[in-house]
DNA sequence: TGCATAGGTCTCAAAAAGAGACCAGCACTA
DNA sequence: TAGTGCTGGTCTCTTTTTGAGACCTATGCA
């Protein structure tokens, strides 16, 4: 229990785990939760668990996503082990992406709070408005 | 279904609610993950699951935060609705930081994903491993 | 008087994200 | 045969976000 939040048994533990000090921000928790946490990662892990798309394919589907963040999104994700890259030696060279065991593994977690926001996004907005009223 | 990932039933109906178009970035969905999504926010909120605290608690538990960042994102949390700001008139005056019961709803998929976190981060280490001696 | 504590704000530098031009290689078309 | 488009990117520049740290007000205490 080195400065890292480990071993979530219980809130306590998540206490203890947090006020323990020292290399606190090299928690592996944290670090992980980093590469999930992006403002494009979860949409594509999404999209992904549907089934595979090529880059081309997911530019589309999330039209506001920018090219670069798109690679640099899908190499990080690609590093983390939850996108597995595969290109095709068509003309030109057709890349697909899909999401690998760990991907999917992640995604169901990531779904269950993606569902949350989806049952609750209206909560929110009326958190906003009252918050944004006074 | 204009655009946003509403009435996620089935991973068919996300990639319908993807694929939809028009104002895609207005999605209320992506608007609350983005909120939750945050650098500290995840943090934040792990903490105030345990107990209520005040300011310079958290800032002392989350030593790498500094008190911009942890000012802005309690803000944040606070306009969402998911957390309770209480100003004590002691003297100096403390500020009591709690989750609301909308917090506390949110903390049970956010733990979820945290505890796959902690169940999983040896797998991404290795991951990032293998990825980076390619 | 002088220093500490509480909960912030303000300013400036560094890092990350967004916008959009550019690129190579091939196929198809005019 | 030159032009056009498609593929999946990279490069550069600008804007936004974050981080580091000084500063602030009011009070209590030595």
């Amino acid at each position: 229990m080195d400065g890292k939040i480990v071993n979530l048994k219980s809130k306590l533990e998540i206490y203890k785990a947090m006020t323990a000090g020292a290399n606190f921000a090299d928690c592996p928790v944290r670090d992980v939760m980093r590469g999930i946490n992006g403002k494009w990662s979860p949409l594509l892990v999404m999209a992904l668990a549907e089934k595979p798309y090529r880059f081309g394919e997911l530019r589309r589907l999330v039209p506001d996503i920018s090219q670069r963040m798109l690679t640099q999104t899908l190499l990080e994700l690609q590093r983390d082990g939850y996108v597995h890259r595969e290109v095709f030696p068509t003309k030109p060279p057709s890349v697909e992406y899909s999401l690998t065991d760990l991907g999917r593994s992640m995604f169901h977690p990531l779904y269950q709070l993606v569902q949350w926001a989806e049952l609750n996004h209206e909560a929110v907005r009326d958190a906003r408005a009252a918050f944004d009223a006074a």
